[in-house]
DNA sequence: CCCGTGACGACAT
DNA sequence: TATGTCGCCACGG
């Protein structure tokens, strides 16, 4: 039953992202073609929370690495998870950004 | 069918 | 550099 949604097309990428590595919400929806919908993109997340498999939404954060979704999580448990794959996170903002970056439309391209 | 909502991004001041 | 405003478009009610 393809009733895939935008927000599927989200989840599935996202849950492409490795571990230990991060993306933007812009990067996703240029992927997706609607790069000018990166709010879309966020806006699946907030639904990503009864998916299954579950989606590593503390993957995604915005385009300054910054844990806007952390709010969401509820207390520092985005950082705490990014760090536990690796992911260095200092107030609430990943350090080595473009470092630990993971750009779909890089990374999947061809 | 119409309206509001929203985990962002880019641009203007 | 920092703050404010607009645009974006899919989904739910």
């Amino acid at each position: 039953m393809p009733d895939l949604t935008f927000y599927d097309l989200v989840y599935q990428v996202v849950r492409l992202i490795p571990k230990g590595r991060v993306t933007s919400y812009g990067a996703i929806a240029n992927y997706l073609g609607t790069k000018g919908s990166s709010r879309m993109v966020g806006y699946a997340m907030q639904a990503c929370g009864r998916e299954q498999p579950p989606v590593p939404a503390h993957r995604v954060v915005n385009r300054q690495g910054l844990l806007t979704a952390k709010f969401h999580f509820g207390g520092d448990l985005m950082a705490e998870m990014l760090r536990s794959e690796g992911v260095a996170v200092k107030d609430d903002q990943v350090q080595d950004f473009k470092n630990v970056f993971w750009d779909p439309s890089v990374e999947l391209a061809m």
